[in-house]
DNA sequence: AACGATAACGATAATGATTATCGTTTACAT
DNA sequence: ATGTAAACGATAATCATTATCGTTATCGTT
């Protein structure tokens, strides 16, 4: 799993953002690592955090209450974002719509790189707390 | 087109919103005004933003590079953001699905309110403007 | 018209996330 | 062992947004 040439602290980084499915903010990542690395630096985290992203080897997946979330998985698939808890939960199960970009680049004169799917709601544990 | 005992700045605010497809920032309906009110405050256009949010008048369609974007157009529809020149362009034309949300609530048991969807790309003009 | 209550405002300080800086440390090749 | 470049930690700076607070405008009542 360990990359080519990576610090301690950016394999850190990295393989805690692979193993996790919480998309986290920089903060997350910064705090998850403060146990095993008392002294590192939460601007450690963001300057990795975008070279990942420079590098393809994550996406960011956009801003949650001003947060802003990450990806390890770069494939292109839909999330649920929890209005309450602000969780981000993958639906890959949905089907990546290709045509549709090429139908809204034909119908629009933009070019056309990708698209992204948010549903909004209240999570299944959200849902289940409120009933309590 | 005017409101129910909105104040002349509230007024102006609100217009320009309804009467402009750029889907502003605050920052954006900031200047815009300052010409005709130049003592107008920053604050209270986003006091103002915030208040037509909370009461359903405008939605926020997220954050675009680290600002938040409006629409007076509160139907749900997609759009597209070029990431070039940061305009957000509607796409009124695509239909809604709403069976879509029902079927997310049903294979994951989240409460689904409602999704968006953002294509990103290169906007006709950013296009045109790379040729030149 | 004057009064008082309330809403809205302008100016500005405070906050919170992110980015930049800079001196130090680490790793590694020579 | 030394030199070089990458990475780091600490911290300052930036940028969008929110909060504060004293002042001003609005409006209904007298």
């Amino acid at each position: 799993m360990a990359r080519k040439n990576f610090s301690e602290k950016r394999e850190a980084i990295y393989s805690l953002i692979r193993n996790t499915k919480t998309h986290p903010s920089a903060e997350w990542v910064y705090q998850q690592l403060k146990d095993k690395y008392p002294n590192i630096s939460l601007g450690t985290v963001y300057r990795n955090m975008a070279m990942f992203v420079e590098q393809g080897l994550i996406v960011s997946i956009g801003t949650v209450n001003g947060r802003e979330r990450f990806d390890a998985d770069t494939s292109l698939h839909a999330h649920f974002i929890c209005d309450e808890c602000e969780a981000v939960i993958d639906l890959d199960y949905l089907p990546y719509d290709r045509e549709l970009d090429d139908s809204v680049a034909l119908n629009t004169g933009h070019s056309v790189k990708n698209h992204s799917v948010f549903f909004h709601g209240k999570c299944r544990k959200c849902v289940e707390k409120s009933f309590i």
